[in-house]
DNA sequence: CCTCGTCATGAGATAATATATCGAAGTGCT
DNA sequence: AGCACTTCGATATATTATCTCATGACGAGG
């Protein structure tokens, strides 16, 4: 089992950090696959062609996307009908290994683009728009693990998205 | 649009609350019907024969229960068939009148106990038995919205939930 | 080289969850 | 009773998710 990291160091990237909270500068394209292959080989999984696809789909939406909408994507970039059954393995082993996120509340799934750096996310979900934003904030988080243990809860993953407006479309 | 409650008063239960947590004795049975009712007939809705009847299903299960395992139920508590459609219908009123609420990553409905109190709910659920321990922390919830809304985000409905083992299971 | 075991994917079906449309029946009001 | 409005049923369909079994790819060990 994973643990939390403490602090979220990026070889690549100078995060900006403050004592709780962090915004990492974003990873794209070539970048972004190399970590997620990165991720998914250090955990003794194999990179293929079709999780490359399935990534690479998932990273050309701009909010998150259904299973069915990446089935879609990835099917139009190989000329063939790929199979929803593999795309819905291939996320589930991407939120496995921090790969990918979803997002409960719209049954929808992200690119992480930081798969080394594990938290308990919090998604910003605009019902106008439907981008979803993600926050970190350990504190937080701690706070709502701390809570689940006081009343005997043992909490294994957090879900915390915020329905609302996000600034744009406020 | 209704605010959220400063605080939690309950005509005919003591409430047992801190500063910033408070649990409530648990109504069950006539009186949660009742005061579902209220609720309802408060705010200008109908309370028919079918809302009665698919509430009352909805308080039949020990656990977050499904659209259709509540169908189900009506179904076999009327000796009829009762169409799917109309029992979300009823859940989603519900919902929007903070009789029942919905738990978002077990796509599963539940009674509120307490409809005249507003809070954004923190749900424990258990990945074992399936059962949810509804938690209230509005300091929690103010901290959410409060992260939410430093990014210019503005916050509507927090879905807080976590996904673990509940004592009994653990 | 061959065979076996393992893993990844495909094919197809089906299950589970959710919504749309439209008409009939019920309810409240005058 | 007549009207406006809400609720519900019937039916269809959309969306999301999983199951089962077959096939193919690939390495380990003979």
């Amino acid at each position: 089992m994973r643990r939390l990291a403490s602090g979220c160091l990026d070889a690549d990237i100078a995060p900006m950090a403050t004592s709780y909270n962090h915004t990492h500068s974003n990873r794209t394209g070539a970048a972004l696959v190399a970590a997620a292959e990165r991720a998914l080989v250090g955990s003794g999984e194999q990179w293929t062609a079709m999780r490359a696809a399935v990534f690479s789909a998932l990273t050309s939406f701009d909010k998150p996307a259904s299973a069915y909408d990446v089935t879609d994507a990835v099917s139009a970039a190989q000329g063939r009908r790929v199979a929803a059954n593999s795309v819905y393995r291939i996320l589930d082993l991407f939120v496995a290994n921090n790969v990918a996120m979803r997002v409960e509340s719209a049954n929808a799934y992200l690119a992480n683009a930081h798969p080394d750096c594990l938290h308990d996310c919090i998604f910003l979900v605009c019902d106008a728009c439907g981008k979803a934003t993600h926050v970190d904030d350990d504190q937080l988080s701690a706070h709502i693990r701390e809570t689940a243990r006081a009343t005997g809860f043992r909490p294994e993953k957090p879900v915390i998205e915020v329905r609302g407006r996000c600034a744009g479309c406020d």
